[in-house]
DNA sequence: CCAAAGTGTCATAGC
DNA sequence: GGGCTATGACACTTT
């Protein structure tokens, strides 16, 4: 598994160095960062980066709970923002190109395309598959792919690819973005009230890139938008609640068909799948695959169901999350092989390929070669190493009647069974599987999936209680009645102790059974088979212990989110002060400039008015006030009376000298 | 080897 | 009263 990272961090990197080198900036910590919010943003809102395991978007949709750090998915995330943290720290240059230009490549009107811009940094993408079939002429399409690539560079308005003349780079990072301060370039097409809601801007990147995206005559308008930006800029601050409504008249000018374009059943999966067979390294089931996948929902409608519900078949079709998309549904879909196949050689290398870069062919055929030398069931561990040593990599995935539980546990499925607060989404994933099993147990089942290496074993046959069996870590599915004398010497190591104490009281229950077993049963088993008390205080023992196991995995699951959870209201309540604050400061400027103009009327009408002598009034002692009923007299100025204070004191010294 | 994190278990409270 | 869950505390294991 860790030379399965490895190849696939390495391959990863290599492809982001290479985007980089050709003027590319392959953004994916803006894509992780839209389409996968950090941890600590978890409770403003459902999303998508939590949704990958049933686990968490059962949290997330259903009880507001968050995803704990120690989600095995969650490495590719991290995974992902540490490769490009490494990549951008060697320096390569940064160009405001961003991939959302591959989305929508066939929105652009060709009629107001500009060949002639697309520069050194031009990428002969082939994305035209839906119009030109480019399945099999992949290397004559350069000509059309410099059309389409330019379009949709284009389309991106301030930001074109290669020879992009806007100077400032506009990052697409979440974390940024909630302040005022860093609206610049493409942000003009954001609202303040968008800009403030971190929360909800995986799909607004998503809408707001495609509107820009969209705009098909972006650098003949260029001036024309700096002119509307700082137009924008110099906005009064009393205007900004207008600033919606001007950026929606903005979008609304910059192309019609925005929902179109972002609604054209094209992804990059599309390209991929043109791309694999063109080179014919993808392997069938993997083909097969990706080919279902072209029927997968529009870009819009999956960013839409994304938070609430992924679709595994969804995924991510955006374009470098597609390597990640395919990771999670590694972790989804328990089926590695594939996933990992199609996640390296189809999403990453074969869109180098795509770009017409012979020269990392090597580095491709190399990496492919050494990943597909990698047993698959090693690759199947891709999400396991966390913390937890879930009861999936010992199962093996050969093992009869548990390939479901396998599957759903090696995405940390986690029990979550008799978990208060906790709602089973699981059902409807592993519902096939679950309805394997007995139906009264059903729940008890999910449980299985959660259980750790030193635990008890698989729920495949623990509803039987006639057969005792440890399917536990592959080794253990043999009968333990006979020989158990003989294998204990393997088993033991890798038995729980109360598994070895049952063994041992030749106890004919595994211990997953004893604990799943509902009490009536367990009763019931205790009087059936004449267990001794010894047998009988280890069966009870063994269910109280495994329950408050489970009960302890559930409290510290609890515990870790609600750590998350106000990590993320700390992270709000700091926005809102410093929103709040410089709102503060705002109106404190504001009361300060009113005050001003208010003594400067003060003066100017006072110096119009005469007293009974027919003098002006001295601004200085007489003062204009404001009654309740809007009449304006002419008051003397009070002055302190700081003779009377001092008077006062003198007097109370008085009464202390008297007492 | 050490520290931190993870995990299992016990005791206890509350339902 | 028994069963169950939640949780703090502790010890041990793993990273």
């Amino acid at each position: 598994m860790q030379l399965a990272k490895k190849y696939f961090t390495e391959g990863l990197i290599q492809f982001t160095i290479l985007l980089s080198l050709i003027g590319v900036r392959v953004d994916v910590d803006g894509y992780l960062n839209g389409y996968f919010p950090p941890l600590f943003d978890v409770n403003l809102g459902p999303s998508s980066a939590y949704a990958q395991t049933p686990f968490h978007s059962l949290r997330d949709n259903l009880d507001g709970y968050s995803v704990h750090p120690k989600c095995p998915e969650l490495d590719y995330f991290f995974a992902a923002r540490r490769l490009l943290d490494e990549v951008r720290t060697l320096g390569s240059p940064r160009f405001p190109t961003q991939l959302d230009a591959w989305l929508v490549h066939q929105v652009a009107d060709s009629d107001q395309s500009d060949p002639g811009d697309s520069g050194s940094g031009r990428i002969d993408l082939d994305l035209d598959l839906e119009v030109g079939g480019a399945a099999d002429n992949n290397a004559n399409n350069n000509n059309d792919d410099g059309k389409h690539l330019q379009e949709g560079c284009q389309a991106t308005g301030p930001c074109t690819s290669g020879a992009c003349q806007f100077p400032t780079e506009v990052g697409v990072d979440p974390h940024v973005r909630d302040e005022y301060v860093c609206l610049s370039g493409e942000e003009e097409r954001a609202s303040p009230s968008q800009l403030a809601q971190s929360s909800s801007l995986e799909q607004e990147d998503l809408l707001d890139g495609n509107a820009a995206l969209s705009d098909p005559a972006a650098e003949p308008h260029a001036a024309a938008v700096n002119q509307h930006w700082s137009n924008f800029l110099s906005l009064p601050i009393t205007d900004l609640d207008d600033l919606d409504s001007l950026v929606t008249e903005r979008l609304s000018d910059l192309d019609p068909d925005i929902t179109g374009a972002i609604s054209q059943d094209v992804s990059l999966r599309d390209a991929v799948v043109a791309g694999t067979q063109a080179y014919g390294r993808v392997p069938p089931r993997a083909e097969a695959r990706l080919v279902a996948r072209q029927h997968s929902t529009p870009l819009l409608l999956m960013e839409a169901t994304n938070s609430s519900h992924l679709d595994s078949s969804s995924g991510m079709t955006l374009g470098l999350a597609g390597p990640f998309a395919s990771g999670y549904n590694i972790t989804r879909n328990g089926t590695s092989h594939d996933a990992i196949g199609g996640c390296l050689d189809e999403a990453v290398f074969e869109q180098i390929n795509l770009l017409g870069l012979g020269g990392m062919d090597a580095i491709d055929s190399h990496l492919l070669n050494c990943l597909e030398s990698i047993d698959p069931r090693l690759l199947e561990d891709l999400d396991s190493d966390s913390g937890l040593s879930l009861e999936s990599g010992s199962q093996g995935p050969a093992s009869p009647g548990t390939s479901v539980v396998s599957s759903s546990s090696s995405s940390y499925c986690e029990d979550e069974r008799g978990a208060t607060g906790y709602s089973s989404e699981v059902d409807s994933i592993h519902s096939k599987g679950i309805t394997e099993y007995s139906p009264v147990w059903s729940l008890e089942d999910l449980s299985d999936s959660v259980w750790h290496d030193h635990s008890y074993s698989s729920p495949a046959l623990f509803h039987q209680p006639s057969v005792t069996s440890f399917p536990h870590k592959g080794i253990k599915e043999e009968p333990l009645s006979g020989d158990e004398e003989e294998d204990t010497g393997l088993d033991s190591r890798e038995m729980s102790r109360d598994e070895m104490r049952a063994r041992a009281l030749r106890i004919p229950f595994t211990a997953l059974q004893i604990v799943n077993m509902p009490v009536d049963e367990f009763l019931e088993v205790l009087e059936a088979h004449g267990f001794s008390a010894d047998q009988v205080t280890l069966l009870r023992d063994i269910r109280r212990r495994g329950k408050n196991k489970l009960a302890a995995q559930n409290c510290r699951k609890r515990k870790l989110d609600a750590i998350t959870g106000l990590q993320g209201e700390v992270t709000r309540l700091q926005a809102q002060r410093n929103r709040l604050l410089r709102e503060k400061q705002l109106t404190a400027k504001t009361m300060g400039a009113v005050g001003h103009q208010i003594k400067q009327l003060s003066r100017d009408v006072l110096s119009r008015l005469r007293d009974g002598s027919g003098r002006p009034l001295n601004p200085e002692r007489y003062t204009l006030q404001c009654g309740a009923n809007g009449r304006v007299s002419v008051q003397p100025v009070r002055r302190p009376a700081v003779s009377t204070t001092a008077g006062s004191k003198t007097d109370k010294r008085k009464k202390d000298k008297k007492q």
